[in-house]
DNA sequence: CAGGTGACTCTTT
DNA sequence: GAAAGAGCCACCT
């Protein structure tokens, strides 16, 4: 199998796309399910280089911070701004810090058909204790 | 072929 | 919790 670059990238439009609305994937874990693990910056570079004609929901792909957060990282004040407006947009919600719940939001990526649904957003399976709106 | 870059991420201070 | 360092992959000069 030649892991052609275009191939690469093809991958991981076909994996972006599969981000349902209202949820958001983080760039290593679109990444890793179009097979390149470790290749976050990758993902990223695909997604800078790809254009409006590509439709791809580039808005739902952010930037891991912690073990269960995550917050837009386009450099760009305007794109990031842009970026946000389109989550709020689609019920993604941002605190102050810019900040994206992952328990609530992160995509459950399904292997084969469907079983889940995202019909309601999750609630934090944690116990009240840090909330820092 | 070598070196620099980046819409990244993890570990350590 | 913020900041700094190092590791990572593919791309561009």
């Amino acid at each position: 199998m030649s892991s052609s670059v275009a191939e690469l990238y093809r991958r991981l439009r076909a994996v972006i796309r599969r981000v349902p609305r209202g949820r958001v994937a983080t760039y290593g874990q679109i990444a890793e399910l179009a097979g390149i693990p470790g290749g976050a910056r990758v993902a990223a570079a695909s997604l800078k280089t790809s254009t409006p004609a590509d439709r791809l929901p580039w808005q739902r792909i952010v930037g891991k911070v912690g073990p269960r957060r995550a917050r837009i990282a386009i450099h760009d004040p305007v794109g990031a701004a842009l970026q946000r407006q389109r989550l709020e947009a689609e019920g993604v919600a941002l605190d102050d810090a810019g900040r994206i719940d992952l328990d609530r939001y992160g995509w459950l990526p399904t292997a084969t058909a469907g079983s889940r649904r995202a019909g309601s957003p999750r609630r934090r399976p944690r116990s009240g204790s840090t909330h820092r709106a």
